[in-house]
DNA sequence: AACACCAACTGGTATATACCAGATTAACTT
DNA sequence: AAGTTAATCTGGTATATACCAGTTGGTGTT
C-alpha cells in the first residue's frame, strides 16, 4: 500500500484527462465529492487538484469550480504572428478585451527603453486577450505614440501588427524578450479570475521599427497552461 | 484587520528578503519556529511559504528547510553560450555531474527527429548542473553520434560545445526551442532535491550542425526561479 | 580518527472541523 | 416577464492535531 493519497487521486484525474473521458473545459466534481467519494479530506484532495493545476492539467475559478484545461497553444515570438493569427491557424477562436487606454507620461523605466525623456506622452494600453471565451494573458502595452502619430483614435482590440501595416507602413522585426516562470501579480490574477498568486509565466517585449527605434513595450502575463512558446534560431 | 494571515506572513518575509535581512542561500527558521512566534498552525505557515517559493524568493530541500533563493541566471539561447560561459559571466560557480551515460537504440521519437532508422545507437548523456553548489537543472541528451565518432570516450561533463569545436571544428547554429511552465516529473525533483510536483521550466531544444543536420536533442527541466530566458530576436 | 548508532529536528502527508466570501440557483415578489 | 431575495453550492482560509520519513548532529564505540 503506497501512501501519498493525494498522488493516487491527481494520478486518477490525470489519466481521465489524458483518456478524454474529462473533455477539456468540463466540470470537475466538486472538492467535497471528491473527498466523499475517495473517502478523503478536503485538505488532501485540494492538494491533489493542487497538483494537477502545477501541471496544467486543470485550472480553476474562483469559487466556480475546477475545470480542465485546454491544450496549450503555441507562441513564435520569432514569427511575427499577431496573436489573432496563430491562435486562429491552431483551431481556436481569439477575442481581445481592451481593459483601458490613456496618454501616460513616460516614467523612467519606459522613457530609458524608448530613448525618450521622462515625461514624453506615451499611449497606454491594457488588454485582456481570451482563447475560446476563457480568459488567457493580460498586457500593458506603452506605446511610442511619437512614431504613430493618430493610433489613439484607432480601434486598440484589433491587431496591432496589421494596424500598424495598414496605416504606418510598418512591421515588428527586431524585438527583446524576457520570459520568467513566476507568480502572477493580484492585478493579473483578478483579471484573468484566478486565485491569488498562482503560478504563470510572465513576458517581457520590446518591439523595434526597422530602423531600430523602439515602438512599444509589452508586458504580458499568461496563464502557465494556456500557452507553450517555440522559437526556431536561424543564424 | 485584513484576513488572510498567509498573506501577511508572505509579505514579511518578502521584505526581509528584498531589503537584504535575509540573504540569498540563508536558511529560514522551521514552519513550527515561524508558527510559534507568528501564532499561526503550521498549515498556515506553509501556505505562506508555498506562495513564496511559486514568487521564486525561497525554495526549499527535502526534510532540510527553506532557503532564500539566489537571484536568477540569465540564458539567452540564441547568444550560443556553453553553461558555463555565461554561469561564469555572471558572476557565479558552474559545475556540471554526469549522471549517466550509454549508447542506446534511437526510439522512434529520438529517431524521427534525428532523421535515422529507429535502432540507430545514438550517446544519451543524463546530467545535473549546478550554479554556486545549488542543483538547478538536470538534462537528458540524445546526440548523434554518427556525425561526432569518438565523442563516447570524452568528458562529458565539460561544456559540449568547447568539445565540438575543438574535436570536431563543428559548433552550435540553427536550434529549435520550446519553452513550457510546468511541474517537475518525478525523476528531476528527486535529482534536484526537490518536493515532487513543484512547478519548474522545461526546455526542448534541437541543436543543428551548419549543414542543418540534428547533433543533439536536449530536455531540460530548470528549477523555475533558477533561470529567466532573454532572446534577441534580430531577423 | 573513523565508524555505528540513536535522539532530535526538519519538512511531508493526512484527518477532522469550522467559518468566510463569492457564484449560482430557486423562490418569491412586483 | 422582470427584478429582488434568500438559500445553497463552490472554493478560500484557518485551527488543532497526529504520525511518517529523511537529515542532522551528538554519543559512544572501536
Amino acid at each position: 500500500m503506497s501512501l501519498k493519497h493525494y498522488r493516487h487521486l491527481q494520478e486518477h484525474f490525470h489519466s481521465l484527462i489524458r483518456n478524454k473521458v474529462l473533455e477539456a473545459g468540463s466540470k470537475l466534481p466538486s472538492e467535497r465529492e471528491i473527498g466523499e467519494q475517495f473517502k478523503l479530506t478536503r485538505v488532501t484532495v485540494r492538494q491533489a487538484l493542487q497538483s494537477l493545476e502545477m501541471e496544467g492539467m486543470v485550472y480553476r475559478q474562483n469559487r466556480r469550480g475546477w475545470f480542465v484545461s485546454p491544450p496549450a497553444v503555441v507562441y513564435d515570438p520569432a514569427a511575427h504572428l499577431s496573436f489573432n493569427i496563430f491562435v486562429t491557424e491552431q483551431g481556436y477562436t481569439p477575442h481581445t478585451e481592451k481593459l483601458q487606454q490613456t496618454l501616460v507620461a513616460a516614467d523612467s523605466e519606459v522613457a530609458t527603453k524608448m530613448n525618450l525623456a521622462v515625461g514624453t506622452p506615451v499611449l497606454f494600453l491594457h488588454r485582456r486577450r481570451y482563447i475560446d471565451n476563457r480568459p488567457v494573458l493580460i498586457e500593458k502595452m506603452y506605446i511610442n505614440t511619437t512614431l504613430l502619430p493618430g493610433i489613439e483614435e484607432e480601434d486598440l482590440t484589433q491587431s496591432l501588427s496589421q494596424l500598424l501595416a495598414r496605416k504606418y507602413q510598418m512591421s515588428y522585426r527586431d524585438m527583446d524578450l524576457s520570459f520568467k516562470a513566476t507568480s502572477l501579480p493580484e492585478e493579473a490574477t483578478s483579471a484573468l479570475g484566478i486565485t491569488a498568486g498562482q503560478s504563470g509565466l510572465n513576458i517581457e517585449r520590446i518591439n523595434y521599427t526597422q530602423d531600430k527605434q523602439v515602438l512599444e513595450i509589452d508586458y504580458e502575463y499568461w496563464r502557465h497552461d494556456a500557452v507553450t512558446i517555440q522559437i526556431a534560431i536561424r543564424d
